[in-house]
DNA sequence: TGTACATCAGTGAACGCGCGTTCACTGATGTAC
DNA sequence: TGTACATCAGTGAACGCGCGTTCACTGATGTAC
């Protein structure tokens, strides 16, 4: 943080700023997206309303905001979990501890996961560099499937993904960064199917639908992530 | 249906019912449950916002009665794709055909399949019964698991749920109606992983979050299937 | 160091909106004898 | 078949609420000379 190089004003914007986003998401947590509200933001900072346009230009920049912090927030969360693994870890390994991470960061965070990763805010467009964002938490996965070998079960997917590593030069350029050319496909396909079965897996137990189920969340991912490297051949 | 039997106005009473129903449903797909507004479906249906009070309690009830209802059908489409199948299925295809069932009434239906399988509607408390409503869907995809035989990745969960059916009396005594004694544990096992899997796909699916990705969510979910039925050697 | 000016944070009043819900009431439809 | 009554559908007015956002304005903080 350059913080000290700002002038007494500008930190204190930022710490203004920081503060309303706070408040904002602790309302996110009590009741939803909708119970987002600027009015209400305002009398517990300390402001009078029409105060908040000072530090964000309308409602929607403020969730937008609040959305991007949560992306790179996971992402750091994931990136920071496969920094702390061995040069030469097993794959097997470096796939739990990734999937882990995430499943931590949402428990932590579920109202900010359900923020991202539920369901669209209706009449909120998203900005277009989600997608990038997206991207930055799932890329760490991709390493998992180096040298893969994909079971005739989902080999269907490995081959629709191989063409679509074909077709769009981003995403060739982006596995490109992770994994070794033969293995994109692959790599892109167990990526998908990590993200399918932890979205599952941790949107079901976040919003609190496996209550009264008589299993272990933890065991269950424990257990997915251990059918899929069985499925990707994983060391 | 006993229509014929119910005075004319009662008749007439059901009719409005399922007229304000629907355009509540309306409303949900074009912004989600915060759009439903008793207000506006009032002005819709040509009444005067109290008349609706007639019809319901209150907007909570109509929401409850939404949710009821999505419960209900999607149990049926579930039920009915069951009925389909030959008597001595595979049961590999059995459960390709109750999954399919359920993302393709999804994929008709998004807004009601993110109504009951989404994040929680905040400040609503759900009706007791929903639970019982959740097992009536999943309920059919325990006979997929009859005498399986799961792998080494998914054996701490089918001992958690084994140890669960042996201290919760009313699930054990609901997966008896569809699968033998022995198979319990990994018939539970088994559905709680074809439940997560499932949503975990069909939500990403039906909330747009597979655009722009190079792979079809039909092959995702057959291969997902495909890789499940595998982990269980499933004939 | 002092002065003149520009920038910025914050205010209070106001706008218009749609919401869920209550209330006292009217008129039509059914029911009992 | 006719009459008296109960039930029900629907109305219009009103309540109180909180919302996002705009506007003209004040006072404090910074900047340039």
């Amino acid at each position: 943080m350059a913080a000290a190089s700002l002038s007494p004003r500008a930190r204190y914007r930022e710490q203004t700023r920081a503060e309303i986003k706070e408040i904002a998401l602790r309302q996110l947590a009590e009741g939803g997206t909708a119970a987002v509200a600027l009015t209400r933001i305002a009398k517990e900072v300390g402001l009078s309303g029409p105060a908040l346009y000072r530090y964000f230009d309308s409602r929607d920049a403020l969730l937008t905001d609040l959305i991007r912090d949560a992306y790179t927030d996971l992402a750091a969360a994931v990136a920071a979990a496969a920094g702390t693994l061995p040069a030469g870890c097993a794959r097997r390994t470096r796939l739990h501890t990734l999937a882990t991470a995430v499943r931590t960061w949402a428990v932590a965070h579920p109202h900010r996961y359900l923020l991202i990763e539920g369901a669209p805010v209706p009449g909120y467009t998203a900005p277009p560099d989600t997608l990038d964002s997206a991207r930055a938490v799932l890329g760490p996965f991709l390493a998992c499937f180096e040298g893969a070998w994909p079971a005739s079960a989902v080999r269907p997917l490995a081959d629709q993904m191989t063409a679509w590593a074909r077709r769009d030069s981003a995403v060739a350029e982006w596995a490109g960064e992770h994994v070794g050319v033969d293995s994109q496909g692959t790599a892109l396909a167990g990526a998908v199917l990590v993200w399918t079965q932890l979205h599952g897996a941790v949107s079901l137990e976040v919003s609190g639908q496996f209550q009264g189920m008589g299993h272990d969340a933890g065991t269950l991912l424990t257990s997915q992530m251990d059918s899929l490297a069985d499925t990707f051949a994983l060391d």
